[in-house]
Order: structure tokens, then C-alpha cells, then sequence
DNA sequence: GTCTATAGTAGGATAGAC
DNA sequence: GTCTATCCTACTATAGAC
């Protein structure tokens, strides 16, 4: 026999993995990766270094799973779910509430993101040119045929979506700064309806897009 | 006599440190304070280690002199200039050209700010509450103004600015992420000019603001 | 002002008892 | 699976020669 009692292992291995996962979330969206230490990660998962160690070898093999634990629901949420039967302004509308709802159900993971991108995507650069990519530009066609067809005003689609992203994910990492401006001490359900409400609007007045 | 020819050591002090400052600026842009050793900002600086220390006795220091060193421009140019000749459009106009220059000509200062504040601002929050915000509020004041005459459309003016600052900063910060989509090793003068003609034109429209 | 040497500590990782 | 002990490297910082 390979392991003693596997069953019961195996289940309670998948729970302190996914509590660690939940701690080096945390630990990497504060600190980045070479920002972090392994003992930090320990304490917010509330168990020793060496253990820490034994569930995941390296810090590196740790900051992979987190990223690997985030990346494909994050690309998902990047691209346009194509209906045909939805208009420009239904598709928008709806991609940017789910930009909104990501930055506030994942804060952590679109921080660890943004210290991976700000250091130059050394880890996800591969995997952004392979998955990302080839989406983006599916996505920047249909907004040119939207274009071509008067349904939204000419604009350039790229840079439309570099501002619908940093306008959604800056909810997520840049929450320090705006909690200090609103006088919050944290952003709750209704900053991030506000937020999404504007967003909305202002999207789709620029576009000229009518629901 | 305190120092061995004076003049000739501090002109050479003032250089080197202008020297370090930059390097520093660099190394902390890519990996935040606690990622970022001494020994790199060194070997970017071009001197040793000890030599660094002798300028800039703690990394502390350090990282405190290079935010110092760029945080009044900074929140100079996340704030109105409060021209009472110039119309709305031409205000904000001129303000995201000024946000954009700024991403371009201070790209690593602007990763500094951004790796400080996903952080939490440990070092800026003060600051910023007693520099920035006042500023904003007036800001959110003139907007209000122009809303009551009827000069744009009607909008949550606080979320306006945090949508112009990170669809701004997005330039400087995610510049590996939009080289990648864009396919460009590196952005020149026409990207950050296609990036100013769009928010313009995009902000403006969505602010039923006429020039 | 610049160098060598080194102290002191924190961090990543391993070995081995239980 | 969990713990103690420990190795080794990298890091910040100091002391002191020149």
C-alpha cells in the first residue's frame, strides 16, 4: 500500500490545501511574490512553516497553484460571452457587472494578478499570450462589426477594454485608495452597485449604445 | 571645517543620490518594499552595496525618499487645475492628457504608488487623507456645479474620477499586459496618443460634455 | 568617500524523531 | 501527518581600514 488510510488522507489533504490556497492568496495580494515569505503564509493559515512546507514543497510551487487556482475563471470573466441573440449594450452591460462581482468576490486573486502583471507577467506571460489573447482578439472583431454596423460609436476596441478593466479591477486593487476618499472603512454591497451602475452608464453613453 | 571641500562633495553626493533614486525607483516598481533587497537597487545603481548604505543609510529611508521624492507631482496631477475661463470639457480634457503624460514619462514611479497601495498604503495613507482628499472633495464639488448647470450629464462624480485615474494609470501599471494584446515589445508616443485621443473622446461622450 | 570584513537575522528548505 | 532541530543562503546593517 502506497498510503495509510488514503481515503481520510486525501480528504483532509484537500482541506488544508485549500485553507493554505485561501492564506497564500491573501499573503501574495499584500506583498507580491518575492514579497512574501513561507511563514507569513504558515501564520495566516494557522499552522507551522515545516507543515506548510510538507503540502507544498516550494514557495514557488505554492504561488503557481494560486495563480492556477484563479487564472482560468479570470479569463473567463476577461472575454465576452458571445450571444447572438444580445445586444451590444446587453453584452456590455453584462460583462462589466461580472468584471464588478469579480473584484469584489475575489479581491485577493485580482491582486495577486496585479503584482504578477506590474512585475512583468513572469509567470503568466505564456499563459496570457496562449489563452488570453486569441480571445481578445475574437472579442475586438465583434465590437468592429458592432461598429461597422451603427450600433455603437466608432472608438478604438482596444482601448476600450484596457479601460473597462482597469475600471473594474481598480475596485479590487485600488480599494485602499478609494475606501479613503469615500470615508469607508471598507467597501460594502452598495459601493460596488454604485460602481456598477456607473460604470454601466458611462460605458454605454460613450458607445452611444441604446438597451 | 566640517566636510573636505565642500562644494565639490555635495555636487557629487546630489548626483549620486539622484543616481540611487532612480535605480530605486526602478527596483521598488517591480517588486514593492518588501520584495526589493538593497543589493538590487546596488547592482542597478552601479555601486556597492555598502556604498549604497553609506548614501541611504536604511532601505527604509530609501523607499521613503523615492515616494517623497514623487508624491507632490503625483497628487498634482490627480487633482483640477481650477481654470474658471475653461469650459468642463476643456478641464478634463487637459486632465487626462496630464494623466496620461504621467503614466508615460513616470512609469516606474506610478508601479511605486501602485505596489504601496494594493499594500494597504502603510506608508502613504496619512498623506494621502491629508493631502489628496481635500482636493478631491473640491473636485467632486466643481463636478456637482457643472451638473446642476447642466454642463454634462448627471453622474456619480466620485466614481468618475476613480474610472479616469485607472483607466489612466492602467498605461503605466498592466503596460506588460497591454504590449502583450497589443503585441508590441514596448509602447511608443502613438499608443500613448491613441490611449488620450480615446479616453477623451470616450469620457467626454459619456459626459455629454461639448468642447 | 570607498572598500573589506563581518555581525546578526530572516527566509527557504531538509532530516529525522514520533 | 506533525513536530523539533538544523542547514544554508540572502539580506540589512555596522565597524573599521584606507
Amino acid at each position: 500500500m502506497n498510503q495509510v488510510a488514503p481515503r481520510k488522507t486525501s480528504a483532509n489533504r484537500a482541506k488544508v490545501e485549500a485553507k493554505i490556497l485561501r492564506a497564500a492568496e491573501k499573503v501574495f495580494a499584500q506583498k507580491g511574490f518575492s514579497g512574501s515569505s513561507m511563514d507569513a503564509v504558515a501564520d495566516q493559515a494557522g499552522l507551522s512553516k515545516q507543515l506548510l512546507i510538507y503540502y507544498f514543497p516550494s514557495k514557488e510551487f505554492l504561488y503557481h497553484s494560486v495563480l492556477r487556482n484563479m487564472i482560468d475563471i479570470w479569463i473567463e470573466k476577461m472575454t465576452f460571452v458571445d450571444d447572438p441573440n444580445a445586444s451590444p449594450a446587453e453584452i456590455i452591460e453584462a460583462y462589466i457587472r461580472q468584471k464588478i462581482e469579480l473584484s469584489r468576490d475575489y479581491p485577493n486573486g485580482s491582486k495577486v494578478f496585479a503584482h504578477e502583471i506590474i512585475n512583468g507577467a513572469p509567470v503568466l506571460k505564456d499563459y496570457l499570450l496562449d489563452h488570453l489573447k486569441p480571445q481578445f482578439e475574437k472579442d475586438i472583431q465583434l465590437i468592429n462589426k458592432w461598429i461597422e454596423n451603427g450600433q455603437i460609436r466608432p472608438i478604438d476596441p482596444e482601448h476600450l477594454f484596457f479601460t473597462i478593466w482597469a475600471s473594474t479591477q481598480t475596485y479590487a486593487d485600488f480599494s485602499t485608495q478609494i475606501q479613503l476618499l469615500l470615508g469607508k472603512p471598507k467597501l460594502d454591497q452598495k459601493d460596488f452597485d454604485r460602481a456598477s451602475d456607473f460604470l454601466c452608464h458611462f460605458v454605454l453613453n460613450a458607445l452611444g449604445a441604446q438597451k
